[in-house]
DNA sequence: CTATAAATGTTATAATGTTGCAAACTTTGC
DNA sequence: GCAAAGTTTGCAACATTATAACATTTATAG
């Protein structure tokens, strides 16, 4: 498995997008599910960057592009994304977020950057089984996770220390 | 400290009404905070049950009582609720539910059932200190968790098992 | 090729949340 | 008390996010 590159450290990320796009497409096949164009551009949409996109901004870049789409035709989209595990959803953003895992069964934990926006998600299990082990001593069968962690990523947290310092 | 009821046990519900109400005035007390007729009223709406609620069911509540309220003024007070610690929002439910350690600090993680919508608030100090060394590992900078779990209460899981059962 | 299923287009609408400004109410300092 | 200042509420309009319903097109299977 390659290194994973991180949102907010440089990166070829057009090799980024292109490995989502090419991990997307061997999912769908091995699924039978049928990754059209629509869906296709909207996942590659989400990938142009590690900062999570609202529905309303994927359907303007679509608008760009000649593509006369309304709402429920992204929507669309995304809830086939979402289905095949291809991209996730962030509920304290109302917003979409490419898959860095996808194909891998997981369980998302997701650091925002407040500041930069940047999205990074983790596999953490030792979260996971703490969160498991809260449910059980509860009797709780738990199914699905939402677990979002806003803050600072490492280049806003100095930055900002940076303009502190400069001030103090 | 007196034992939690849990949401999906029978319980004198009232007495966590009033146990709220009153742990909200002392807190609005202790702070100078103001605890107006409205947002009393709004927090006084949340706490009817262990299920959270929109802000337009609350607003629909405020309306059956003459109250003709408008939506800024159930989030106005909404905002006051959350900022004083008294509420909590559920991200992926959009929606708003009491908080059951107001006072205390702390960072709530929720089981919601999916079958009757009870939450229950839980302290898992060790879930919190997984969340926050994996973040540290990744040089991440943490100030707010979202930890939404959604799956079945025991009672619910009990009934649905013996649905199950009476099929099979 | 045709019957069927799946996906998309289109229009309208629902649900959730915010802005901006004016009026009413509270607190503070005198 | 009373006026000034700050806070809260009323109100109208609007912005954003998401879905419903139904027609049309495209793909797939027989």
């Amino acid at each position: 498995m390659p290194e994973r590159a991180l949102p907010y450290r440089p990166h070829n990320h057009d090799a980024c997008v292109s490995q989502a796009l090419a991990d997307a497409r061997d999912i769908c096949r091995q699924q039978n599910a049928r990754l059209t164009a629509i869906r296709e551009r909207v996942l590659e949409l989400i990938w142009q960057s590690h900062k999570p996109l609202g529905a309303y901004d994927i359907l303007a870049h679509l608008g760009t592009e000649g593509h006369n789409a309304a709402p429920p035709t992204v929507y669309r989209a995304l809830d086939f994304l979402l289905q095949y595990g291809l991209v996730h959803r962030i509920a304290s953003l109302n917003a979409f977020t490419g898959c860095t895992h996808a194909g891998e069964s997981h369980r998302g934990m997701f650091l925002i950057c407040k500041q930069c926006s940047n999205v990074l998600e983790l596999e953490a299990p030792r979260v996971s089984s703490a969160i498991d082990e809260a449910a059980r001593t509860e009797a709780f069968s738990p199914e699905d996770v939402t677990l979002e962690v806003t803050g600072l990523c490492p280049l806003c947290r100095d930055e900002s220390a940076a303009v502190k310092d400069h001030h103090g």
